[in-house]
DNA sequence: TGACTTTGCCTAATGCTGTTAGGCATCAAC
DNA sequence: GTTGATGCCTAACAGCATTAGGCAAAGTCA
């Protein structure tokens, strides 16, 4: 019998392409032990179980995502930089819906996910050096510049804006607009 | 052997339930079953299966907390009902996480979770009126709004602020600020 | 080339889950 | 008290996650 060459890099590759086709629920080690072409015991060698093998898409999206954020961000700053840096979420999202998914699953303390988790904090805290937000106010702007984004990327994806008219571009674009003004007009102090 | 007593309402609220002390993927024809004290096939009268099951949960809430928005927004117009608004929400994704949870999943076209749904648009809208958003941007501007609060009531539950220093509160509390002056602001086209 | 070790994938087996089918006791109506 | 409907039950099946143990392929060194 020939050998299948796996790795755990190469298993969860494949849990989040199988993520992005059939959603993240679909996700389990009889599905992904079938998508590469081997038994379900033969996974355990690579992963350690069900929550493994999620908790590693989630790694391995947010990593990726963090990276093509970081490129994205390259040369850029001011309104320029949040419109990239809004855009490639919103794109990662619509083309890795998986991925993306697996991105926003509550973690525990010691997963390498947290570690990831805050590369993407440390870039949003980048483009925001761009705006005059003051020093101790910076947390909270990087707070909803996030929960902005994401909350957007998120209705979209579970179809909310799929029952109403106007394509969610336009919607899209009054929303980095929006962000872009309150970030310009940040209150001085905390008042 | 004495009857139970159950029905379809009864097996939801404590399928809600169980998804609040145990998350929304604890929410399993077996454990609800366990829950109400009965075997698994006899919660088959009531509701179709596992995925009945958890639509139902996200029917339920989304029933439930446009209610308790309905209520909040009484009396209230303008910074006030956004403010008030926005703070049900994220009481409610606090108290009921699970309840919360269900509310954003995907659901398919012939649900009855859709016609909740609307109920939610209708609700931010009338917020809306309180603010001096041309009609064919308000769209734009309900979708605005329901983004940041769903997108900073989802990160703060998926544990994202846990691991920085400052309370969210205090973000919310900036957040809906930012909210207010976007709509104040609104720009007069849609330029 | 051949023998030895390592290791990747396999089959077998267990206990749990979702789901369907069919039985029997409880409750309501007459 | 008999009849009928109905609510919950047990039995059964297929599928899943997980563990244990076996065997053959690949890598190593003479």
């Amino acid at each position: 019998m020939p050998r299948a060459g796996l790795s755990t890099a190469a298993v969860l590759t494949a849990a989040a392409d199988l993520a992005d086709r059939e959603g993240l629920d679909a996700v389990t080690p009889s599905a992904v032990a079938r998508s590469v072409g081997v038994r379900t015991p033969s996974l355990y060698a690579h992963v350690a179980g069900a929550e493994a093998l999620r908790e590693g898409v989630t790694t391995l999206a947010l990593d990726e995502l963090a990276d093509r954020v970081g490129a994205a961000l390259a040369g850029r700053s001011g309104r320029d930089a949040l419109q990239a840096l809004a855009d490639t979420y919103r794109t990662y999202a619509t083309e890795h819906p998986g991925r993306y998914a697996a991105t926003r699953r509550a973690v525990d303390a010691d997963s390498p996910a947290l570690a990831a988790g805050r590369r993407h904090t440390d870039l949003v805290t980048a483009v925001l050096r761009g705006y005059p937000v003051p020093e101790r106010e910076r947390v909270h702007a990087v707070r909803l510049v996030g929960s902005t984004v994401h909350g957007f990327t998120a209705l979209q994806a579970s179809g909310a804006f799929e029952h109403s008219n106007p394509e969610a571009d336009v919607s899209w674009r009054r929303a980095v607009d929006a962000l872009d003004v309150a970030l310009r007009h940040w209150p001085e102090d905390g008042a």
